[in-house]
RNA sequence: UGCCUUAUGGUGUAAUGGUAGCACGAGAGAUUCUGAAUCUCUUUGUCUAGGUUCGAGUCCUAGUAAGGCAACCA
């Protein structure tokens, strides 16, 4: 389906790059090592899909390998439902282009304890591509290490275990003033923090902080949480711990145990930053220390990207599930038909940088568009059918006509079957048509793509005043290479033998939202659905669409891009609606 | 309010002190057995005010605007 011979896209180039290349030049690191790292408490989006792109394109672009990891240390809100969908969905961004590059680890393994420089030191790599029986990396796989490094940090005279509620911690953060427990002894640090880890205190009771600077200007300095008590089983290491590390605590050390050189991360985390690199530096750790860089999250126009928004939208049964076609979720863009080519495409042509924007959803489309427009299968299908009797022509007529399966393809052909009766889309005839109409009129002319020119003669309405049928001759010489082959007829239309259509059901969707910011300034974005966002229509298809097949792209020539639905079964087929071809007519028509 | 960050056509981006370019969109035309695609042309931009410099989108200062953080979430 692929050219070989596409020009391959220039490499991408951002600031982040710029970073990267210049940490190979000096050869800072021995091999550039990324990370993915989600939490999984909901599903991918097209946002995470920009950043996946990224971490793996930085991976695959430096001879690197970019981790899978799951950000699990807060087991109230996670649940593996959501690990084994975010695998799925980042396989499938990948596939085919960075494969090479994903960075699994046995499985149950946790990182081996080693010397290096006469330090100890924990450590867990990436396993070879291919190696059978590997999973993600889990940030919870560390809770032993993670706490380790907690109690040297307690050693070291720099972290306390606090007893004030998470109003006092507050109240004083504020402020800028010291936890009255900051002085206590390491002793009593040491066995506080083991009697928590033992479970001796209620959730909220106490937590460890690190002892930082209490009037830092930076909130994140001032004496952050490091661990918190939770007496809850947690999805990937169960009972066994009721004491869990903060993000802040748990995220550098995940990163440094893993070897990760470059986090990258979004811009929200920028104030981290500080934390990050004060964590890793009091630590004394032996081996390079990773170093945290920030992008701008992507912002699409109608579209809601929050987990929580998403999430609403799926509990109130606005959308079917978290891979509605409509959704922007990467199993909804995938359930749509949307090729993992064309996002990463996108991700690369709306680049990185650190400026929150708004992108248009135009250039996600124009992406789809682009790469479908080269690949997609064209095809015949008529969505909203009006019957066509060619009166001049007998009963039995039956002819096969050759149809292009790609433009600019003239070698690779089909033959679709025509016949006296014909299905035609409503949206080609009009009984009253407004200026530069190019399609069917009563008296007018219109070529039937790779048949005839035919003439409508007659409207056949029912009581109701309905178009029942339209009677037509049609002029056989017209046909390619006949004699009057080349006669020139304003307009170009699709069809379907009636005899011979199969049905479909063809879902068509489109956006969700009917404005661009629907979740600007507070207000209710839900109000804001689009009520036309999805339609059902039985299609009237080509023969050859009964064996459609799961991996391919269709166009039905002069509509859209389709693809067949997860649900879909020989004897009931149905397609998705990707996208739809651009429509300047229907532009034109809409000026008046 | 404090701290951090950002600001280049309508939108997304490039220009690393030396001709402001690309893509998407929009508009016009050519072409067309898809009103698609393709091709040609056009349109519009360095937030403001100072400063440094032979020269500033780029460096400095101040302002303005936008975003983020101020969770025992990540």
């Amino acid at each position: 389906m692929s050219n070989p011979a596409e020009t391959p896209a220039p490499a991408p180039s951002d600031f982040i790059r710029d970073v990267v290349a210049g940490d190979v030049q000096a050869g800072k690191y021995d091999k550039i090592v990324t990370r993915f790292p989600p939490e999984p408490n909901g599903y991918l989006h097209i946002g995470h899909a920009k950043s996946i792109c990224l971490n793996f394109g930085i991976a695959r672009e430096f001879g690197g390998v970019c981790h899978l990891r799951m950000d699990d240390t807060n087991p109230t809100k996670e649940d593996v439902e959501y690990v084994d969908s975010i695998t799925a969905d980042v396989q499938w961004l990948i596939g085919g282009w960075a494969d090479h590059c994903l960075g699994l680890k046995p499985k149950g393994a946790t990182p081996a304890t080693q010397t290096v420089n006469g330090k100890p030191d924990f450590h867990l790599g990436a396993v070879p591509v291919g190696t059978p029986g590997v999973e993600p990396f889990y940030a919870s796989d560390y809770f032993e290490q993670i706490h380790a490094y907690a109690v040297q940090l307690i050693q070291l005279g720099k972290a306390f275990v606090c007893d004030l509620s998470a109003e006092e911690i507050d109240e004083l953060r504020r402020n800028g003033k010291p936890s009255p427990f900051r002085g206590r002894s390491i002793e009593e640090n040491l066995d506080l923090f083991a009697r928590m880890k033992a479970g001796e205190f209620p959730d909220g009771a106490r937590t460890l902080r690190a002892k930082i600077d209490v009037a830092a200007p930076n909130i994140w300095l001032r004496d952050p949480l490091l661990y918190r008590i939770r007496h809850v089983e947690h999805h990937h290491t169960g009972a066994a711990w009721r004491i869990y590390p903060m993000y802040d605590f748990a995220h550098c050390l995940s990163d440094y145990i893993e070897g990760v050189t470059h986090s990258i991360c979004t811009l929200e985390f920028e104030v981290h930053r500080p934390l990050y690199d004060w964590i890793l530096e009091a630590l004394n750790l032996p081996r390079p220390l990773p170093h945290q860089f920030e992008f701008a999250r992507l912002n699409l126009t109608y579209m809601v990207m929050s987990k929580r928004k998403l999430m609403q939208l799926v509990d109130d049964g606005l959308v079917t599930g978290w891979d509605d076609p409509r959704m922007p979720t990467i199993s909804g863009i995938r359930r749509r038909g949307v090729p993992a080519v064309a996002l990463r495409d996108f991700a690369y042509n709306i680049g990185i940088t650190k400026y929150d924007g708004l992108t248009e959803i135009g250039a996600l489309d124009h992406a789809i568009r682009s790469y479908l427009n080269e690949h997609a299968l064209r095809r015949f299908a008529v969505l909203r059918p009006i019957k066509i009797v060619l009166t001049n022509l007998p009963d039995n007529h039956f002819e096969e006509l050759d149809a292009f399966n790609l433009p600019n393809a003239p070698e690779d052909t089909r033959r679709v079957p025509f016949t006296k009766e014909l299905f035609i889309d409503a949206d080609d005839f009009m009984e009253i048509p407004p200026p530069k109409y190019f399609r069917l009129r009563p008296g007018g002319e219109v070529r039937l793509k790779y048949g005839y020119i035919i003439q409508c003669d007659e409207v056949v309405k029912n009581e109701a005043g309905e178009i029942v049928e339209l009677r037509c001759t049609v002029d056989l010489t017209t046909k390619r290479g006949g004699p009057n082959g080349d006669r020139k007829v304003k307009g170009t239309i699709h069809w379907v033998s009636a005899s011979h259509s199969v049905d479909a059901e063809v879902r068509l969707y489109d956006r969700l939202f009917t404005v661009p910011e629907p979740d600007a300034e507070g207000g209710d974005f839900k109000k804001f659905l689009n009520p036309h966002s999805y339609e059902v229509v039985t299609a009237k298809c080509e023969p050859s669409l009964a064996s459609a097949s799961p991996d391919e792209r269709y166009q039905f020539e002069r509509l859209a891009y389709f693809s067949l639905d997860p649900e879909s079964a020989p004897e009931k087929l149905v397609f998705n609606r990707t996208i739809t071809l651009k429509d300047t007519w229907a532009k034109e028509a809409q000026k008046k």
